[in-house]
This record gives structure tokens, C-alpha cells and sequence, in this order.
DNA sequence: CGAGTAGTTTGCGTTAGCGCAAAACGAGGC
DNA sequence: GCCTCGTTTTGCGCTAACGCAAACTACTCG
């Protein structure tokens, strides 16, 4: 097994506060892995036997209800950790993780968690920040669904990609992985439909320039306004 | 200041694997404090100072836009803690805690928890797990607030706070504290005609009985019924 | 290079749920 | 016992967004 190079990942939240030789020491217990665009990590309702942190790439997190629907709970960028399933004490993956780009990642089986914790509290401590992160950001997610429209939804989505995923061009912010239509749909609540229309909109309003899988904010600083703007505020 | 006696939290899942002295030593750490019923405990935005664990009452945690709508975050039910601002490392309380029944709470100052979680790292652990349940809860909201209609989003809101704060009565079960249609629905993210449009039609149909802050599930395997059926499948 | 497939756009009819407004109700205070 | 104020109910019109269907586009694979 190839052994991973404490210098790439010591910055990272994760290991916030710990010597190096802690960090040696975690990492002996890892194994990477790569996964190709489009395959699975693995299911929901799947048993967790292991959590991941990932290296390179994007990883999108959905969940599926049992009429088949599904929404994107969150899309993971790289150094950020995901299937933390045990560490929150669930013993059954509660979303499906899927490479959306050719992605790698670190690989821990859970037995592990409970002796790194022991070992290493400032992992425990480290892991509630992150996962108290999460939820602030999904009480924002669940605030803006019960008060905001469609297209400002669409709008806070976006900035977000970009804010976590956005590759500068000299024309505009490239989100920088493969992302449908449907994808953004599903992070917003919405359908396809309504999302294509919404960036037809923008587009010919020169805000974004968008195509398959690929978009591009051209105008971030006005897109802003469109997702600040309350109910009320009209078009011209 | 009155000692608090631990046998009433001992078995609490936040003090889960505790020794008695430990415990103690928590115990001491703490004051208590008495809220009466609609008494704001913190304000959004407030500096945190503090967390809490609730002992008697009922707490409503809710989040407000810069437009001065309001979501409830959640009904916090005794036995649980909230306003954990600082262990998941955010200067500000998120929401507003509001005592909706007078209330008892233990108060812990944010300063000692560093010095807590370090001489009591299951303290860490145990947190991690609550909070990572309650990520996992808001989730499945988002799930629902995508995927399904008003009158399912509201029946398994009921169903919940029934399940976590339901009275056995002989004739249903009772929501244990004030709760009004404009609560309903910032749970559920729609409007109080709405939400009391529902209940009416459920009261007629005697699945409910209902008045003035109080709700009574009459049948709440009926309203199970209610909350599983997919989209498609229509009334009478 | 050509067929197939996955993603996107767009038109059109429908509707769930909103928003306003007004009336009815009920609990608590004086 | 009466008045007041907050909550709930209900009618009515409206519209944002859905859902279906069909056309269009652009990768991918053979």
C-alpha cells in the first residue's frame, strides 16, 4: 500500500491540532482508493464499515426515498470527510455517496474510529465541528426552502457551488465538476424543468453561460442580488 | 445555589458511560434556572455564553430571516440539550430559544467545556452522536419538504412531536404543550391557512380534535396512513 | 462516421397552495 | 359579566411552479 504524504492533508479541520507523529499515526491506519466519474461509494442502507476523507475530485451524498425520488444532500470537495455514519452512531449509511469526477480517497474502517478517538480526542472534537457545521448549514437549506422562491433558491445554490467548488476564469466562475440540471433540482427542491428554465433566463441576460453538465457565473456580483432579494422585490 | 440531584440525568444519553463521580463533578460545573412560559432563553445572533440542558418544559428553537420570517428548528424535549453553539464551534447563537411551558434548565458556561471535554472525552463522543442524529433529522426534513406534499409534510410533523412529546390519553394522544397552527407551519414550511385548512378537514373526518394551542391525534394510525401514501394515490 | 443515448429546452394546461380579508371563536383581565 | 386581544376558520382569486410531451442538442460508443 502507498503511503500517503502527511504534508497533503496535516492543514486540513480534520487533524486541526495534532503533532505529526499523531497524524503518522492516523494515516498508517488508512488505505486509499480511487474511484472512477460515476461510480458508487457506496449505498444507502448499506452497512457503514467504513468513513472516507476525500483526496481529489467530487463526491455528490443523495438521498433516495422509497418511491424512488431522490435529493442531493450535499456535494463533498476535496480534504472534506464523508460516511461518517459510525461516528454519529448509525450503523447503516443513511445517503448514497457516488464519485461525480474521477476522485480519490482515504479509506478507514470503522473499528478504527473508536481507538483513534480514544487515542486522539481532538479527532471527536474536530469531527462535532465539522458535523455541527453541517447542520447550521442545513437549518439555512431548510429556512430558504420554507421562505424563499424558486429562483433564489437556485441562486444561494450556485454561489455556494462556486464558493466551494468554483474554478476563477478571467470571464466569470467555473463550478468544477460535472453538474445536471436535475442535480441542482434536487438540491433545491425543484424539478429539471424549472431549473432549465430559470438558467435559460439568466443566460440570455448574460449572468451565466451554462451547457451539459457545466455552468459557469458569469455575473457572480448580480446573481447575489437575485439571491438577496426578498419575495416582494419585482422584476423590471 | 441548589444541588442538583443526579439521578435525574444519569441515564441521559449526553452522560452515557459516566462514572457517578464524574457526573458529580459535571453536576457542579452547572447552575440551574427557571424560564417561564414564553421567556426568551437566548436570542440569534447573541453572543454564546452558554448551553443547556433542558430538565422539565418545552423549548422551541426557531431561526429568523433578515425579512423577519421565522422556521421552528425544533422542539427541544427534556433530557436534551441545546444552545451548543460553542462545541460546534460558532460564536453566535444560530436561533432563538424560546421556553413555550415554564421550564427548568441546567446552564453550563461555555468556558467550561474545553476543560469538560478534555477530563470527559466521552462528553465529546456523545455529543458528536446527538448532533449527528439531529443532522441526520434535518435531512430527512429537507427529503421531505422536496419530495412531499403539505398535508404529508404535516402529518409526520404531528407524528414526531407525538412520538417525542405525546400524553397517553385514553382516547389519543396529546401534544404536551401550546403549540399553534402558525407553529405547524414554520415545522413545515407553509402558511397557518393552510396548515389550519388540513386540520379542520382532519377534525371532520375525527382524526384530530383540536382547539386553541392543543391538538390531539384521535387516530394516529390513520395519520401514519396519511403520511406514507405517495403522492399519486387520491382521496375518496 | 453514424446511431444511440443522455441531457436540455420549451410550450401548454393544470393545480396546490398562497395571500388577502373578514368573520367567528375563545381565554383571560378588569 | 363584559371587553379585548390573540387565535382560528373560511371564502375567493391568483400565480408560481409542476407535469407532461415533444423537439432539440451534443457526447459516446461501435
Amino acid at each position: 500500500m502507498a503511503k500517503v504524504d502527511t504534508s497533503l492533508v496535516a492543514h486540513l479541520p480534520l487533524f486541526a491540532g495534532m503533532t505529526p507523529d499523531a497524524l503518522d499515526e492516523i494515516l498508517r491506519e488508512a488505505r486509499s482508493a480511487r474511484y472512477p466519474r460515476n461510480s458508487a461509494i457506496f449505498e444507502q442502507g448499506a452497512d457503514a464499515q467504513c468513513f472516507f476523507l476525500l483526496l481529489h475530485g467530487h463526491v455528490r451524498a443523495a438521498k433516495t426515498t422509497p418511491a424512488g425520488e431522490q435529493i442531493v444532500v450535499r456535494y463533498v470537495a476535496p480534504g472534506e470527510t464523508f460516511g461518517l455514519a459510525m461516528a454519529i452512531g448509525a450503523a447503516r449509511y443513511p445517503a448514497t455517496a457516488m464519485a461525480v469526477d474521477d476522485s480519490v480517497v482515504l479509506i478507514w474502517p470503522n473499528s478504527a474510529w473508536p481507538r483513534l478517538v480514544e487515542r486522539f480526542p481532538a479527532l471527536a472534537a474536530n469531527t462535532l465541528q465539522t458535523v455541527g457545521t453541517r447542520l447550521q448549514e442545513s437549518h439555512t437549506r431548510i429556512l430558504e426552502m420554507s421562505t424563499q422562491q424558486v429562483e433564489q433558491r437556485i441562486a444561494h445554490a450556485l454561489l455556494r457551488l462556486a464558493k466551494q467548488s468554483g474554478k476563477k476564469l478571467d470571464h466569470g466562475i467555473e463550478i468544477d465538476f460535472p453538474i445536471s440540471r436535475q442535480d441542482i433540482a434536487q438540491m433545491t427542491g425543484t424539478t429539471l424543468h424549472t431549473v432549465s428554465r430559470i438558467l435559460s433566463g439568466w443566460e440570455s441576460q448574460g449572468l451565466v453561460e451554462s451547457g451539459r453538465q457545466r455552468i459557469i457565473l458569469r455575473e457572480p456580483h448580480k446573481i447575489v442580488v437575485l439571491a438577496e432579494r426578498s419575495a416582494d422585490s419585482g422584476a423590471a
